[in-house]
DNA sequence: CCAAAAGTGTTACAAGTACACCCATGT
DNA sequence: ACATGGGTGTACTTGTAACACTTTTGG
């Protein structure tokens, strides 16, 4: 579909630190979101689905939309047109791909290690980056960015949200760091365990986290079924 | 802009109903929202903003994207592609109007006695309709509107709502009943005023709604300047 | 044996909920 | 005079916030 893309900010976890994946585009000075077309007949999730898997390789991924960026001016420094500009590649003069473009953009929630970054055939690169050390943007990616975490910021809130960024078992220090780090406050460790417990999507394991220093901490993991409907029900109490 | 629209959900309140204004499209069986195209150099916030404004005759109103609907066969039964089938207008072939459709959906709220709704060129209507009384609904236009009251219900728990839909005065019975029926639940009379007030954004005037039966109630508007400040910074306490 | 992290419980305060009485007005 | 809706206050319950002690483990 012409002069519509749709944008995937994928946020990761790891090393106690939220992390963004993006991609070095070739000709083109600063990173950018992955990013692509929708397809005629394709409903625009599936299509961010899609964008996400040629990405990550991952399938079954949180993804949600969460706004639209229609500044007309968005397009100034689109990043096809500079490609073109500095490539072999010609698209014919007044081409849909060099207007303005509107974006959608979608975030997305994925397991840090599970992901195998592949970068396209455009790319030099597709890699992992601080959401506190990030690098110049292309066009208005930066802004996307920081709309998409205030979206995260909030529905964390609202969602249970560990399961897509955690891998299968972790502690409770784990899952509070989690927190902290989106929404970049510190909380109270043991207020948090009981606000957590109070949700009842947790299980916890029989064995704890071994060889690490200190009081081996209890393993955790999600029990899904109730996850899921609290995502779908929302959670009661705000923080 | 090819293959994108908007429509907006434009809320009103009148005899303690929430409404919305639909219009009445020629040679089409159902209701449509009003809708329309984005022009090359808007911002799609400009664009519902004028859309709004050819309906409605206002400005200056609370706008709102909250959604873009992407199926691919919402446009199955495309509205513009009808009504080129049933008159003597006739597009290109294969031209955008006909094919698949993106539309992004905005919600508005607006002062209902203010509103002199204006049906368009291919209109034979543009009337409020009670929420809870809808006629049946071209295309998806239905699930957008369910889907914009979702949001508003939501928003209304985070952000002060009544300035745009009440007259510039108002009583706090009549506050509390469009909270009610937003929400579409009773709500306790005495905890409803004391949370408005812990808000501090209405002013108490001196005089109080005569003529009325019963005791005369108090008269009210809004500190639009602690309101302004209360919409950016958002209600610290949820519902 | 000790520093550092993990597990657990209690108390104080704020917010939300439920509820009852008095007052003013038009009929 | 009275029915009806409006104005106000208080007790109870729940949720949130602040905080301290004990336990375990690797170094």
């Amino acid at each position: 579909m012409p002069c519509v893309s749709i944008d995937c900010v994928i946020f990761g976890f790891h090393d106690n630190q939220l992390k963004v994946l993006l991609l070095k585009i070739e000709h083109l000075e600063g990173w950018a979101l992955p990013g692509g077309f929708i397809y005629k007949d394709e409903h625009i999730d599936d299509s961010a689905r899609r964008i996400l898997h040629e990405r990550t390789g991952l399938q079954d991924i949180f993804l949600q939309q969460f706004y639209v960026f229609g500044d007309a001016k968005r397009s100034d420094e689109n990043i096809t047109k500079l490609v073109f500009e500095k490539t072999e590649f010609k698209a014919p003069e007044n081409n849909w791909l060099l207007q303005r473009f509107l974006t959608i953009g979608y975030y997305a929630l994925v397991n840090f290690n599970a992901v195998h970054a592949a970068p396209d055939y455009f790319s030099e690169a597709c890699e992992w980056h601080d959401i506190n050390n990030l690098p110049s943007l292309a066009m208005d990616h930066g802004g996307i960015i920081q709309e998409a975490l205030r979206t995260l910021r909030t529905h964390l809130h609202y969602e249970p949200v560990g399961y897509n960024l955690l891998p299968e078992k972790f502690t409770m220090p784990e899952l509070q760091h989690l927190y902290e780090t989106i929404l970049d406050e510190k909380l109270d460790r043991r207020n948090f365990q009981r606000k957590m417990f109070s949700y009842h999507i947790l299980k916890r394991l029989k064995d704890r986290r071994k060889g690490v220093a200190h009081k081996a901490p209890f393993l955790y993991s999600f029990d899904l079924r109730k996850y899921h409907k609290a995502l779908q029900e929302g959670l009661q109490t705000a923080w």
